[in-house]
DNA sequence: TTTAAATAGGACAATTTAGTCTTTTATATA
DNA sequence: TATATAAAAGACTAAATTGTCCTATTTAAA
């Protein structure tokens, strides 16, 4: 559903947020060396996310990368259509054609009203909101492979 | 979810499951006219599904692939697993880590649930009972982008 | 028995996604 | 003001996925 830059994103901004203040600010190697990502591309996706506003950065000594309250309130899906686009979301599982809600195949009743309670998921939980303090859930914010 | 591959998978299988009789072959070529899909990368994994026994094949002449009832008793979830693999449905959504039932991210409940429920229709859906009647629903098998 | 039609198999090509590396630009501070 | 530090930008590389193409094998039927 999401793509793996998608979810790089989706941790780098989380730990973002679960650094309290504004002039918290953290640079990109560190962030991927925290969260345990690749460097380079970690760096990439950052910019990126900043130059889409979703997240602020400074230049500079010191400077790096951080998030204010006004983002906070953000709902997580804005990551996911900064990075992945707008129609993630929109795609059918199983990929067939000229159907519809009036003209299904036997899976789109359950394929749809879970996509959709997913999607509202990650449209009305915050970033404020998902992030949780980040040393007491540390967990939170490394990749793993299977649930 | 799932890959372009199994999703082409699937609506073979399901086009050959709903040719109903096992003396009707069809040859790979035609499938992937039919269904509008690559021709090459088609055949291959008619070859994969047949070599899987998920389909059957037949060499020469008025040769093809067909399906017969046994395999029509096999739920769909047995193609993505031959294809995906196993494991395609026991990835996170989000990609986090050191969570678990006991210790979720904000996601988890919604996520897993969605999966499962998917999972379900997936393996609780045989071949014979999602196909259709293929000239009477020939949507079904027509690849498009978007729901 | 020859031939043509089909799958089987494997090498190869193209595309997308994931990721690195190098140079430029901005800025805090010594 | 000089310098070091960090993001910004963009060219490049690697890997995975998606596909093609060519040859061998099997087999129905003329
Ligand atoms: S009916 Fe729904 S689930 Fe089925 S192929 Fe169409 S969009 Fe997908
Ligand atoms: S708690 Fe569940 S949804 Fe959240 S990251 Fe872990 S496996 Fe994924």
């Amino acid at each position: 559903m999401l793509s793996n830059k998608c979810k790089y994103a989706i941790r780098a901004v989380l730990y973002l947020a679960s650094q309290a203040s504004a002039t918290k600010m953290t640079h990109g190697t560190e962030i991927a060396r925290l969260l345990k990502m690749p460097v380079a591309f970690t760096v990439k996706i950052l910019q990126e996310l900043a130059k889409k506003d979703l997240i602020l950065s400074s230049k500079g000594p010191k400077g790096g990368f951080y998030i204010n309250e006004q983002i906070k309130k953000l709902p997580i899906i804005n990551i996911v259509n900064a990075i992945d686009g707008a129609d993630a979301f929109h795609r059918c599982g199983i990929g067939l054609h000229k159907c519809s809600d009036d003209n299904p195949c036997p899976f789109h009743e359950t394929f749809k009203a879970h996509r959709e309670k997913f999607l509202s998921t990650l449209s009305s939980t915050t970033i404020g909101t998902f992030c949780i303090d980040f040393n007491e859930n540390h967990f939170l914010y490394v990749q793993k492979e299977v649930v």
